[in-house]
DNA sequence: TATTTACCTACTGTGTCAATAGGTTTATAT
DNA sequence: ATATAAACCTATTGACACAGTAGGTAAATA
């Protein structure tokens, strides 16, 4: 399942796509206009810049912007930065690709041929698709 | 993520399909063969009789035998029954489609269309696509 | 009657999720 | 200078699911 970090990474994106004019854009405006616990997205958007998603600028005037354009970014990047993996089983997922009924294991073809299409799914997938389909 | 239960579940069915001859086939010979412990396979295997998956068979010549046609399970249907709901997102889990926001979210069209591409793979793909891909 | 099997209830440690709480630093406007 | 608005930081928490383990009872066969 795809958790609230992955899910409200991308409404921030998108909002921030929305209010794109150069402007910083402070939390609690995105916060309020999502309908999301400010605190809660605190920790998110703090991850989201150290992964290189956004710009935050402190003090008055302050807040976060986009680092690329719209069309830069795919939903795959953001969301395997927030969840980790992108993978739905675990003896794919980078980390514990060690398993050691790799060699036997009847049921890994089904499983990269799952992970390839939903990792074609996301990262063919841009930002700006987004803002396309919200405008209608 | 797929859990365990949905993952080891389709190595079962799979086992099973495989040895497909008319008995029963004791729980202790496929914990063997998968490698995996029979107390914790007890507990998957009781929710697949339950869900009509499998029959079991008490006492001596007793175990577990599939009660369809391999072509006739598919891969979508035992996931579903062990991990409880396919969906990837929670507003689309089917219990918590009740999401306030959800006239206006405007990335519920990707998690729509994530969904049902996610659900025509697993019910499109047979339990005796398993067993070919496995002679193969 | 012994054996083999499924079936049943209960428990447990570990970890993640989804936040909340309260503070500190940084930059701008007056 | 000072007030204000914002990001940034550390710590904590309650609830829940996951992945088992433990120990027993019932059922069927040889």
């Amino acid at each position: 399942m795809i958790s609230t970090r992955g899910r409200y990474a991308i409404r921030v994106m998108l909002d921030l796509a929305q209010h794109n004019d150069g402007a910083y854009v402070p939390l609690k405006d995105i916060a309020a206009r999502q309908g999301i616990s400010k605190k809660y997205l605190e920790i998110i958007v703090k991850d989201m810049v150290a992964g290189s998603l956004l710009v935050g600028a402190s003090g008055k005037g302050g807040g976060y912007k986009l680092c690329r354009k719209p069309e830069e970014y795919n939903i795959g990047e953001i969301l395997e930065l927030m969840e980790g993996t992108l993978s739905s089983v675990a003896c794919l997922s980078g980390k514990e690709n060690d398993c050691p009924r790799r060699g036997e294991c009847q049921t890994l073809p089904l499983w990269t041929e799952y992970n390839a299409m939903v990792h074609d799914f996301f990262f063919s997938k841009k930002l700006s698709d987004l803002v396309e389909q919200a405008k209608g």
